[in-house]
DNA sequence: CCAGAATGATACGGAACCGAAACGATACCC
DNA sequence: GGGTATCGTTTCGGTTCCGTATCATTCTGG
């Protein structure tokens, strides 16, 4: 069932959701990096450099530092596929599931109040 | 009337929007940027640099350089208060509101998809 | 007046990211 | 096998952003 927003709620609900990221203290992940994250979470595997950079329309020098800066946060994880040794195949990780939840969380409680 | 979104479709609402900005070729505001800008755009003014910092819990340095680029882009003014000369006043331009006219645009249409 | 507080801007060194080009490793194909 | 294509990474120079400290300007209170 599709949803269905006003300006204002749409506008109130990106403006209380950002707030809510620059507010708390973890770092923050750029728009580049939330965006590739959310895919490989939502998005069915495999996931490689190739089509993360095909699907964002960036170049993959931007995916390869992208899943460095999340790797060190430990929320994307890479390994080398043994059909293919060229390709790297990007995975999920517990850390980052968690990261996507509580984001979640932030959205639903702020959607109830806008 | 509140919006009640599930973990599903809060999580793909925030990718499709992210995604649709890094697509585009308009360059990214970060995530402080965004939050100012909706600040201004959504509460109240007066809105001073000391008040934007403590809103988002950032130095005031980060919210001057924030208006030194979102002024470039036009989408803010700063103007002294004739009242108390050490203030600044940042106020709403045409440019800003269209951008925040487009961004609810893509919200609102994502979340039709979601 | 003048000392001190308040406000926003600036200086500084460092970190992160960018686009473009080049590179090493691997797979493919004739 | 040897040349070629593919894939992800690295390098390069440049830009932007950061936090901290400091600054100039303006107001305020005695």
């Amino acid at each position: 069932m599709p949803l269905s927003l006003s300006t204002a709620q749409a506008l109130k609900l990106w403006h209380s959701v950002n707030l809510a990221m620059v507010r708390d203290d973890d770092p923050d992940l750029s728009i580049r990096q939330m965006t590739i994250l959310l895919t490989i979470y939502l998005e069915a595997p495999p996931h490689t450099v190739r089509d993360l950079a095909k699907k964002l329309g960036v170049s993959k020098p931007v995916i390869t530092r992208a899943l460095d800066t999340m790797g060190k946060f430990d929320l994307v994880n890479r390994r080398r596929d043994d059909n293919d040794r060229r390709n790297v195949l990007v995975q999920r990780t517990v850390n980052g599931a968690l990261y996507l939840e509580r984001l979640s969380d932030t959205i639903r409680n702020d959607a109830k109040a806008v």
